[in-house]
DNA sequence: TAAAATATTTAGGCAAGCCTAAATTTGATT
DNA sequence: AATCAAATTTAGGCTTGCCTAAATATTTTA
């Protein structure tokens, strides 16, 4: 049951993960795009680990796949390793959050047990990573969430920004200009219906956001 | 030039390096038994190693391979990096000196830069890992090591340990118990020409010791 | 120095994970 | 419902890094 799985099989479940999230399934190409690897490549490896045993994903021809029990278990590991790598890497070596992904996305893979456990109880046991996201518990279930997206606010509506879904560190060091980091307090002022613009107001300081930004800000409404 | 070369070839040139330390050449056998591997597999490997470019090893058919200037360069960086995170591992996370070797031995290949370079400005420039073996330098030079193997010294001779030359955790747990750690101060009191035996004062105790043992501690005679 | 033992290399193969090109299935369009 | 486009899968191939069996070179020993 604790086989170690491969980098390229840890990095498959941690995306299935993510693009299933909502209750989709995950389509072979949005997968492709998101590992970064050709669709065909996908079609075989997802193959692959819906045979496994214990079977991974469930797998239907065209259909898509999503995590079984197991491959849910495995990637929720992974993601817990990433997670609290993040928070550590901020805490005690003076990373940034715009620096952290590419560094934990190698990390994450080869951690022992033993690591994780000591970082965690070295920062007491964190809820959260620097960019706000939920780390999956010891025992591998998901925190609950319940943020909402920026996007999904109007006018006179306030918030306190939970977490920023984006790996992109240019976005990220854009972002922590605009003050708009977990714990900021926002207030919308105007939307436009056409193209989707929020226009924020953050501290002293009014924003016109697009529907790309505010999609990958999450708030919880005060 | 600044290639990222293999995990594997990572673990090949170390290894080499640490074989080929006092000027011998790393025989084929020596390096498959020290890698795990089978021999051809190695022959495969060190053939591949210097008919890269740059070379990364000298090779001559059954006689061995010695690391090229660029290939030593790639295996004293793969060692700073893992003596890095040895030293990082028992001073900030508690690590034990026999549980930091498997650690690092997945988290030398992966580290950035960005990450040796951080970790070694927290712990203030360190000179030695745990074990007290030296910490090549950030222009990747191997200090010079004063010391010599206790195996050497004879009754009445006096010394201070340096470094412990052993991945084996029994090894060092047992070590650790008597006292046995870089820094410790120890006298010859007898020595045994048929089966090299020493008996050592440390402390206030005496302990005999083979040969397996007293040639992987090095001293510093005082 | 010839034979035996040991070390090393060559030959041939395999699994993992990726790729491109071509075939097929699904879904949208008319 | 037929056609077209898009998504997906199948087929076939490549590289890396490992393996075993067999061949060859070197070293030791008688």
């Amino acid at each position: 049951m604790e086989q170690t799985l491969t980098i390229s099989i840890q990095d498959y479940l941690k995306n299935i993960y993510e693009l299933t999230e909502n209750g989709e399934t995950a389509s072979t190409n949005a997968l492709a795009r998101k590992l970064n690897i050709s669709a065909p490549s996908v079609t075989g490896m997802v193959q692959k680990l819906a045979s496994a045993k214990p079977a991974l994903v469930e797998y239907q021809k065209h259909q898509g796949v999503t995590l079984t029990k197991e491959g849910r278990k495995a990637a929720l590991e992974v993601i817990r390793h990433h997670r609290l790598l993040e928070a550590w890497l901020v805490q005690t070596l003076g990373y940034s959050w715009d620096e952290v992904h590419e560094e934990a996305e190698r990390l994450e893979h080869v951690i022992s047990e033993g690591f994780e456990r000591r970082i965690a109880a070295a920062m007491g046991h964190p809820l959260r990573d620097p960019h706000g996201e939920l780390i999956p518990t010891e025992d591998l279930k998901m925190p609950l969430d319940d943020s909402t997206p920026l996007s999904s606010l109007r006018p006179n509506q306030t918030g306190t920004i939970q977490r920023v879904k984006a790996p992109d560190p240019e976005l990220l060091r854009y972002l922590e200009g605009l003050g708009l980091i977990p714990g900021a307090q926002i207030e919308i002022k105007e939307h436009s219906s056409f193209d989707h613009n929020l226009t924020i107001k953050i501290g002293r300081k009014s924003v016109v956001l697009g529907l790309n930004i505010t999609s990958k800000i999450f708030v919880e409404e005060t």
